[in-house]
DNA sequence: TTTTATTGATTGATCAGTCAATCAAAAATA
DNA sequence: TATTTTTGATTGACTGATCAATCAATAAAA
């Protein structure tokens, strides 16, 4: 069977037997053994690509955070003003492949493990930062900067939790709902704002302008 | 050295080093022998009165959720008007006893196992219904019932997002911002709305009318 | 033949849970 | 009161299972 140039095809599956095997199971506490039966291969190819467990799983952190910019950037390249920026990131956020029980269940377990693993808490970090600060660029030109700092904590904090609640299972919020949820909570904080600057397009973040 | 009586003592001597341990080192992953060495007494002991690691950890959740509506309920008291009770039930949620780095780590490694253990998850969801409702009767008079349930949505969301925020450790959110931030969301949220109920407190809801 | 892919078998460590034994206070008895 | 019995508290040692990691061996390309 070997055929040359299998090293990134197993590296793949084996990332993606990952993610599934944790999501599946909700814990981080599963074997070298069940991930690489789940991709088809013995136990021991897993630790001959990978070297350690650790390593496994965090390069399965980076395929999700990495699926997560990829998505953002599609998102952020079709929208034309800094609210539709704001509306696109709150979407992507809730996009229906990142928002399953499997891949909840697996990011939250990959915030436990940010306690004791300085490495996967620095690629959370890094998450945690890109979603603040491509939400700071869209509402900068749309509140003074200190209010788009505290309305992009705000909205980041919002999303983290509907992502918990959603592990929970029990009375989910719908992505609908979730996504109207933040909405308002931005809009509700944009237009409070003594209105130093034109909010027309705010209330309806999605219909942009024509021309 | 055998006095009569320990059970109880020993039981929450254990709870309270399980806690601890599993905070410090922000995870589940703590042997019976790390609480119980925590805890003074020999892993042995903490068998013979918990049966298992599990009955010990969902005692430590219980632990947890009884000291926060022991709070809750305090805080309730004190509270005079019903925008007073959601400021109350924020308030509560980010004071310093139920918000340092070990206790947030600890309510996360939980969420963590209630992908797993049944049981656990359903404490997490008894604590998530419990805040939502307690909430929600404090806003119902403040709106009508389907933004009552919307806004507690919200506002629990941002809650719990933020204690995820808090774990990370990174440039977390003080105490204090921590609570404005939700403050700010219901009150955005309740002023945003066709005001047919009288508004006039929501703006400074810890200074409550006098008689 | 050299290199790459792959695995079964093994090792060493870790841990939850069990158990028999010990110790000392309390209760019963003399 | 003094002595014996009972009982709760406590632990060290052990077991069985699990698992990450290693390694030597095999098979098939190149």
């Amino acid at each position: 069977m070997p055929k040359l140039g299998m090293e990134p095809v197993r590296r793949k599956a084996l990332v993606d037997a990952a993610l599934r095997t944790i999501g599946s199971q909700g814990s981080l506490d599963v074997t070298m053994s069940d991930i690489a039966r789940e991709a088809g291969v013995s136990a021991a190819l897993a630790h001959h690509y990978f070297g350690s467990k650790q390593q496994l799983l965090i390069a399965t952190i980076r395929a999700l955070l990495g699926q997560l910019r990829t998505d953002a950037v599609a998102a952020l390249k079709a929208a034309a003003t800094p609210r539709q920026r704001v509306s696109a990131l709150i979407r992507v956020s809730f996009q229906a492949d990142q928002f399953t029980p499997d891949v909840v269940a697996a990011w939250l377990a990959f915030y436990g493990q940010a306690q004791s693993a300085d490495e996967v808490r620095h690629l959370l970090v890094i998450y945690a930062r890109r979603l603040h600060s491509n939400l700071l660029s869209g509402l900068k030109p749309l509140s003074g900067p200190d209010d788009a700092r505290r309305i992009a904590d705000g909205a980041a904090a919002m999303i983290d939790g509907l992502y918990i609640r959603q592990s929970l299972k029990a009375a989910p919020l719908s992505i609908e709902a979730s996504v109207t949820l933040v909405e308002d909570y931005v809009s509700g904080q944009l237009s409070g704002l003594n209105n130093t600057l034109p909010l027309t397009q705010s209330l309806s973040p999605l219909n942009g302008e024509r021309d």
